[in-house]
RNA sequence: UGUCUCAUGGUGUAAUGGUAGCACGUCAGAUUCUGGAUCUGCCUGUCUAGGUUCGAAUCCUAGUGAGACAACCA
């Protein structure tokens, strides 16, 4: 077995790493790593998945051995093919590429084979109780719980009714078939789980209307991984308690030493957001946000459309690491790992959100300069471009202040900034309509000044970007902040509802960008100089441009404001 | 009055009995044709009490605190 130590020489393994490190060392399953995604495919990945997956594939990678995509499809009834393509994109679109597919349905026949050998050993019973009563008896983790009547029912008899079960004579909900094991158990798994349920309502999104009864997560789950040949059977924390149910399953029939290792992990939180499906859900269905890839969401497609990169996923997940505390990350780390990944790699344009007019007074009137300035300072093989520059400019609002603050590098009468590439000018003053509210800003530049001259050199401390107003494009722009008003949503005890921002999505219209960015491609990165990094979006076309915030730069002069 | 798991700066994570380090964050400074980026420096930590040991974040015991488990969900 040879191990794939050129990516990362020196960093500490993580414990789980550690482990597969030592189970090969020692030459189990003959130095093979296996591991998988399994995820239900009731729901769109979200960031939380991507943790899980980058775990299973990088260790597969990391050893020479394979990672599979299984779907966990034991349960018709919410499950979609929707959900099936969905995942699929997603975990290719971090780059991953599984060995082979699996369904857990793919087992369908063999688990009830299995399920014939349990009752034929005595280990399973047919159990015609309702729901709620197999609930009551079920105790409580300090209360034993107490045996079904049906509990020793004669195999002859459990073999006729689970067949019964199996051909759809049975109507769904009124049997189901469980497993005789220990009903005072300290671990509640083990008090007779359910096994098999009868579900005739709804199809299959594979095997259609062909089974009747569908096995249960814990008995199929656990199997899947030794029907495959799973060696490192990673899941997250609270699966930790399923563990010696998965096994003794196993126990019961396997004949080898060979046994799937699961290893437990610590689940992704985040601040200001909740990873549950079923709150995820509930937000697309009671509209509070446009989809599940609505740009707020922490799901993968949101993610991807509010502008974030797969690298930029896995800098975070690289950051936040694996452990067995049940952590809360802030997602300014998430945010922090964006900019890293863009900030190599976006192109530097002009867009102003906040448009006024910046009347330069001695510039000839009808005369446009082409400017050459850089696409990207951080990668000089980016290149150059040319903008145009003219006597009349879209400048941002907040960089004019008739009455500034200490320390405003910015226009005020009287004071010299730089325009990004092109001239130094000073201040000359505005005009103001009845209300006070700026109409227009003057100044003057100096010819000496241009991007390149050796006058050019002078020391201005503001910097500004501007479009000039006969050639730049209308877009609308999209402002996305924190989805939750408070840091962890999941934790409060009011409803997640109440708890939104209701400030979440800001949009933007009549923004004013330059003509470089008449033709561009949804998902493609830009960086709003001075303002933030932006993708286009899914929506976008060339006659109406929509542009999403991804994240803003960081500010230092907003924190100098709030001194 | 159960079983299992966890506890290191504000947050996340290393240190595998031998100098408590890294990242984010904060603050300060340098630099800058993005108040971005970059660079430098500062800040803040081993839950408590015993024990083992020359030596404990690490091992043991007991506390304290937190999480998971009681779906015909996964």
């Amino acid at each position: 077995m040879k191990i794939n130590e050129e990516e990362t020489p020196k960093k500490n393994l993580n414990f789980i790493e550690a482990i597969v490190d030592q189970d090969v060392k020692e030459g189990k399953n003959d130095g093979r790593v296996q591991t998988r995604f399994p995820p239900e495919p009731n729901g769109y990945l979200h960031i939380g998945h991507a943790k899980a997956i980058c775990l299973n594939f990088d260790i597969a990678k990391r050893y020479g051995g394979i990672c599979n995509l299984r779907f966990d499809d034991t349960n018709p009834v919410k499950e979609d093919v929707e959900y099936v393509d969905s995942i699929m994109e997603d975990i290719q679109w971090l780059g991953y590429q599984w060995e082979n597919v699996y369904y857990a349905s793919d087992y369908f026949q063999k688990l009830w084979d299995l399920a014939i050998q349990f009752i034929k050993k005595g280990l399973a019973y047919v159990d015609e109780q309702s729901a709620e009563t197999i609930a009551k008896q079920k105790g409580t983790p300090t209360v034993p719980g107490i045996e079904s009547p049906y509990r020793n029912r004669p195999v002859e008899e459990n073999l006729v009714l689970f067949q019964k079960m199996t051909d759809g004579e049975i109507p769904e909900g009124s049997m189901v078939l469980r497993a005789k094991i220990d009903m005072a158990s300290p671990n509640m798994h083990f008090r007779d789980p359910i096994m098999y349920r009868i579900i005739t309502s709804h199809p299959h999104h594979r095997t259609g209307w062909q089974w009747k009864v569908y096995p249960m997560y814990d008995f199929a789950h656990g199997q899947c991984d030794y029907f495959e040949g799973v060696t490192h059977s990673l899941c997250t924390l609270e699966f930790e308690v399923h563990r010696p149910l998965y096994d003794w399953f196993i126990d019961q029939y396997q004949d080898s030493d060979y046994r799937p290792r699961q290893i437990e992990f610590n689940r992704l939180n985040l601040t200001y957001t909740v990873m549950s499906k079923r709150k995820l859900l509930q937000l697309v269905q009671e509209k509070f946000v446009s989809g599940w890839d609505d740009p707020r969401m922490p799901t993968l497609c949101g993610l991807r459309r509010r502008g974030f990169t797969p690298e930029s996923i896995h800098n975070f997940i690289d950051k936040i690491g694996y452990t067995k505390f049940e952590a809360l990350n802030d997602i300014g780390l998430l945010e922090h790992a964006a900019r890293e990944s863009l900030n190599k790699t976006a192109t530097r344009v002009n867009a102003v959100l906040h448009p006024v007019k910046l009347i330069v007074t001695n510039y000839q009137e009808g005369k446009v300069e082409m400017m050459t300035t850089q696409n990207n300072p951080e990668d000089p093989e980016a290149g150059t471009r040319e903008v145009a520059f003219s006597r009349e400019l879209f400048i941002e609002r907040d960089d004019f202040m008739e009455n500034p603050p200490k320390n405003y590098f910015r226009l005020t009468p009287g004071q010299e900034v730089r325009l990004k590439s092109a001239y130094i000018v000073k201040c000359t003053g505005c005009k103001k309509d009845d209300n006070g509210e700026i109409m227009e800003v003057y100044c003057e530049y100096d010819p000496l000044t241009k991007s390149g001259m050796p006058e050019s050199n002078r020391k201005v401390k503001g910097t500004l970007h501007w479009v000039s107003v006969a050639h730049c494009v209308d877009a609308e722009v999209r402002l996305y902040d924190r989805l939750f008003n408070v840091e962890n949503p999941s934790a409060d005890e009011r409803d997640f509802r109440e708890l939104l921002n209701p400030d979440s999505l800001q949009i933007l219209t009549g923004c004013k960008l330059e003509n470089s960015l008449k033709n561009v491609h949804p998902l493609e990165h830009f960086q709003f100089q001075r303002i933030g990094y932006f993708t286009v979006d899914l929506d976008s076309t060339p006659n109406k441009l929509i542009f999403n915030r991804t994240v803003s730069l960081k500010d230092s002069w907003s924190k100098e404001l709030n001194k």
